[in-house]
DNA sequence: AATCTTTATCGTAAATTTGCGATAAACGAT
DNA sequence: ATCGTTTATCGCAAATTTACGATAAAGATT
């Protein structure tokens, strides 16, 4: 099947992944807790989670691609910490589209 | 497969459920649009995209799926809009989690 | 050196997503 | 009554996602 993703705005492209990023409840709970949490060693993370340690790591490898999370081997251990950065460029976006939303009257409501 | 959706808070699921129905380009642009135009019915938002018509109604059903969305069928066309109160119960999670972020210290930056 | 711990990756299976064309349903126009 | 317009849904194919166990790799421990 073709994919037809670059067919849109490079500015959407980026948003949608990292909207479809932390659209899943392990990612947002792995989010929430290494907000939360000073560590952040990866064992910890899966023994918090419902799932298989493999399952896992598969979720914070989908984090990392879309650069909402960094990690760092460290010995035998790998610990994770969130990109405030990218976090932050998605907070903007996120607030654009708050405020052109907000900005709706209700007279142009047509539903 | 099993899918172990059910085992993580309902917070976070509905929070994930919304996050993902946005995750996806087309649909970014679905919203940004009914954010933005007055009409909103459903053949104008196939002309602005670069998708079939099928494609695009099935993205709709999605937006709507996850309550981001209302329908309205008025003659044999039909208008969508967007359902402020589900976003503004999503900018409350996101901006919960933009504190919670805000608050990491760099100290406690493990990465 | 041998063993244990930790984590990434591979292989696999099932489910879901993405996309399209074809078609049906519902209404308006002629 | 027939025809055109609009949109939802069905059927299909390909790609991706979700999940797990098994295994490999890398470092720590004994």
């Amino acid at each position: 099947m073709i994919t037809k993703v670059e067919e849109f705005q490079k500015t959407d492209q980026l948003f949608a992944a990292r909207l479809k990023a932390l659209g899943h409840p392990a990612r947002i709970a792995i989010v929430k807790h290494l907000a939360n949490m000073q560590s952040c060693v990866c064992g910890e993370i899966v023994d918090v989670l419902p799932l298989a340690q493999s399952t896992v790591s598969q979720h914070l490898k989908a984090l990392k691609d879309a650069g909402l999370v960094k990690g760092t081997i460290s010995g035998p251990k790998t610990s994770y910490c969130l990109n405030k950065e990218a976090f932050q460029e998605l907070f903007i976006d996120f607030s654009e589209l708050q405020n052109q939303i907000d900005k709706i009257n209700l007279d142009e409501d047509c539903c």
